[in-house]
DNA sequence: TACTCGAACTAGAGCGCGCTAGTAGAGCGC
DNA sequence: GCGCTCTACTAGCGCGCTCTAGTTCGAGTA
């Protein structure tokens, strides 16, 4: 900065000002100055920037590898952030790589507010991180937590896909959960509120499982074991999430079970991949845009606008019928 | 931190060697600070930290947000990079937001060198961005640019996917090019050069596309429109990579096309959603972690001996027969 | 002419650390 | 007593920037 600010015959202040876009050089000292930087190669160094003033305005984002909604909403996050003048960091977690380490990672690069979609972590990490900084919590819900919560009407989006389900004529309709995954515990509520309001508390069912391909494979292997044991195959399937709905299609599939005619099955998030599956997959569709777009906001307002209470946003999610679910088969 | 050292009554410069983990300090005098700075909530600042001495050890990862390749790179890139010491931060490119835009907020965060999965940025970019800092291409090669560079070695995994398609009695087999995405140059050749070598160049024929579903989904498109014009289907389809498989055989499978008993498809890359597919897809598998762990070892030599000359690491890809390829369809 | 005023620019303190060069004091042999 | 070494600790500069409180200067005003 100091050979930029003698190269062009100004102090460094000056260079500082034009750097930061600021009111006070005249256009062309401006001009000379940012084509001197150009030369020389300078780019201003943020680490520097963050500590001479108070803030970084970065916002870092926790988001799982592999949780193809996740890049869905990052894909979200980026506009807007920029949009309100703030930078954006990443840190993913993954198997060998917890989400305190992930988030740690985004702290100590000076974040002042993180996001985390689809959190697994304890209401009481949740909380304590919540005092600590400015959090925004998407699609899993810790009321008992200070942080801000996005995520959509759980209860509205499995209504909806159950409905679907009941109108086709299905009946034994069994909910792969997604265990301690975002909204599971809503969503899980919601089928057994929809069985019983459609009269077939006797049929529900709700396999244990989570959020992964792997957990939608598992649960068709058991069902097809099942069925080979006497009992019936379900006619739908209500799986926690997309990822899950293409492990379950996947292995019904490969064991010659057709879809729709033998077997329903219904996902949740519409993440990008889903309607671009052989037979698109009928699914409850999460406004990923939509709700990037709240968590950057709620993080910025809070962090300017100091202590707001913890806000929620719910959003209304939106069936979709494509082509993985279909009228009950004959008998 | 002043304030850690005032209430345990020592220097700041004691409280700085503790917290660096360095001899220096009493094993009283140790426990007291850590003590009082838990007390207080003190935690270092790493940007006044990086400010301070010259390093950051932080790795930046550019990366495309819905290449699912990309992921599973990610994946392994992170334990590497903490076994040697180094944090990692996450920027990933959209459509709204280009590579360098990606790249800017890397290095101005002051990532020591920068990983970039499958860059699609210009050779001349690359190279300048090779002499401002260090960089490693994982993908893409540029052989005139100054960064290290991380692929497979395209052409053996196009020969061994052509050579399983002709061994199945396919002649008419086609290739959709992934345009200027990584390795789709080499790949294209190879093809070119196997269908030579099996005597086809007749049959020859390149698809111009690009390494995304919606590629796949347009060129079944236009396949299934020629197909109706009267011109026969390949029988066989090289995809430039997984994802374009995967929108190909969904385009297909809508219309009709069983796969494979009408066609055969092969991918690139064996993304860690390819062998989830309804039928898992036959692909060219690229060890993921392995790639990852060049790109570490690369940008962190390169760090630390100054100045090596650019580097190549070449892996062995390898055919993954699984349910999207079969014999020939009989005419 | 004497002044005010705003635009363009600058000096220099300070952000929170790491690091180098140093000191104080205890223990040791001679 | 002396010098020596070793451990435990400290003073204070500098990293590259931002920001406050200025200064300078030319144009406009009474």
């Amino acid at each position: 900065m100091a050979d930029v600010a003698e190269k062009a015959g100004v102090s460094r202040a000056l260079v500082s000002i034009i750097f930061r876009n600021q009111a006070g050089a005249s256009r062309e000292t401006r001009e000379r100055v940012l084509r001197v930087a150009d030369e020389i190669g300078y780019r201003p160094d943020s680490a520097a920037r963050l500590l001479a003033r108070g803030r970084s305005r970065t916002l870092g984002v926790m988001f799982t590898v592999h949780q193809t909604f996740h890049t869905d909403l990052i894909t979200g996050i980026y506009p807007e952030a920029e949009r309100l003048g703030y930078d954006v960091l990443l840190s993913g977690a993954t198997h060998g790589r917890s989400e305190a380490k992930a988030v740690e990672a985004l702290l100590s690069h000076r974040c002042e507010a993180v996001i985390l979609l689809g959190p697994d972590a304890e209401p009481a990490y949740l909380d304590a991180l919540g005092q600590r900084t400015v959090a925004v919590s998407v699609s899993r819900r810790v009321p008992q937590a200070r942080v801000d919560f996005v995520h959509s009407a759980e209860a509205k989006g499995v209504r909806q896909a159950m409905d679907h389900l009941v109108e086709l004529g299905h009946r034994r309709i069994v909910h792969i959960d997604g265990g301690r995954g975002p909204g599971s515990a809503e969503r899980r509520r919601a089928y057994r509120a929809a069985m019983r309001r459609h009269g077939l508390e006797g049929e529900a069912r709700v396999i244990p499982g989570h959020h992964t391909e792997e957990s939608g494979i598992e649960t068709g292997r058991l069902l097809l074991a099942e069925h080979d044991s006497g009992r019936p195959l379900p006619t739908a399937v209500l799986a926690g999430n997309d990822r899950c709905a293409m492990g379950l299609l996947m292995s019904l599939t490969r064991s010659g079970v057709e879809v729709p005619r033998d077997l329903s099955v219904v996902g949740y998030d519409d993440s990008h991949l889903s309607h671009l599956m052989p037979i698109g997959l009928t699914t409850v569709r999460q406004d990923a845009a939509l709700m990037a777009e709240h968590a950057v906001r709620f993080a910025v307002e809070r962090l300017e606008n100091g202590e707001l209470e913890p806000r929620e946003a719910v959003l209304d999610p939106k069936l979709v019928v494509r082509g993985t679910s279909g009228p009950v088969p004959a008998p």
